[in-house]
DNA sequence: TATTGTTATACTCTATAACTATA
DNA sequence: TATAGTTATAGAGTATAACAATA
């Protein structure tokens, strides 16, 4: 049976995207994150204080979506909210935010080695670049 | 603010993908197509008589997901099935079908050529390798 | 007036389970 | 027993709209 879809990068890119999530999702199972709460827990450990409309538009999740999900990671304990002024809040990590941010560092790590190894090891220092390329520079 | 995410080659290839699922759907939007189903168009236009099953193995596409999909494009009248035996179907277009399918051939590539565009000249050379690697051969 | 956050809601895609019928 | 297809349903992830409060 002919595959006409062997030779088109984009789909390769979603099923690569797809796979990966999937493998990032059981990695990050354990601790208890999905993958878009992985996300906010690094950005707010490298920003302490990050208000949540600015970790919104980095990450590209949508007002709407940050709320239930800042309030679902304060309500576990991860994240505390601080008030910036009359109307927006900064994020930091509390103590367990930090103990999971730790563990998430290493999840991660363990995640993107996983995924490079896969990568001819002669092609790899091109890897980061071209992904770069198909996104950055028009959001 | 200082963006941790920027080195991890995971987290360009999700955004990559989602940047490009929302491209193609854009230009699949005036033929009606999804592109899931602008996927399981492009396998049948390239195997006529190919078995529902065996189309959605290669898609990655459940049982349970192909039925609503195919009878989907059958009531629109892109697809017919034809009886394999007693339980599997093949599936071939129909003449609109292959009208839809022509014009299909013509979004895909005007759009995998403007995702390659973003590449980097020298690196492009590179791009469905890596893609590829990042998920053939374990499914 | 624009920004920030919240709530409610809808839509798509995907996943699981149970079922029938046939190989 | 395994395969093929169907149906119903549930869960993520994401999108829009309307709202209140503040800059």
């Amino acid at each position: 049976m002919d595959d006409p879809l062997r030779l088109l990068p984009g789909y390769a890119l979603r099923r690569a995207s797809a796979l990966h999530m999937n493998a990032l999702n059981a990695r990050l199972e354990p601790l208890g994150l999905s993958y878009t709460e992985a996300a906010v827990l690094l950005v707010v450990g490298a920003n302490p204080g990050a208000k949540i409309s600015a970790i919104g538009q980095m990450l590209d999740i949508k007002r709407a979506n940050m709320s239930p999900l800042v309030a679902r990671m304060e309500a576990r304990g991860e994240l505390q909210r601080t008030a910036v002024d009359g109307r927006a809040f900064g994020l930091s990590l509390t103590k367990d935010g930090s103990d999971l941010y730790a563990q998430l560092i290493k999840a991660v790590h363990a995640h993107e080695t996983a995924l490079l190894e896969r990568i001819p090891a002669e092609l790899r220092q091109y890897a980061l670049t071209i992904l770069d390329a198909l996104w950055t520079s028009d959001n």
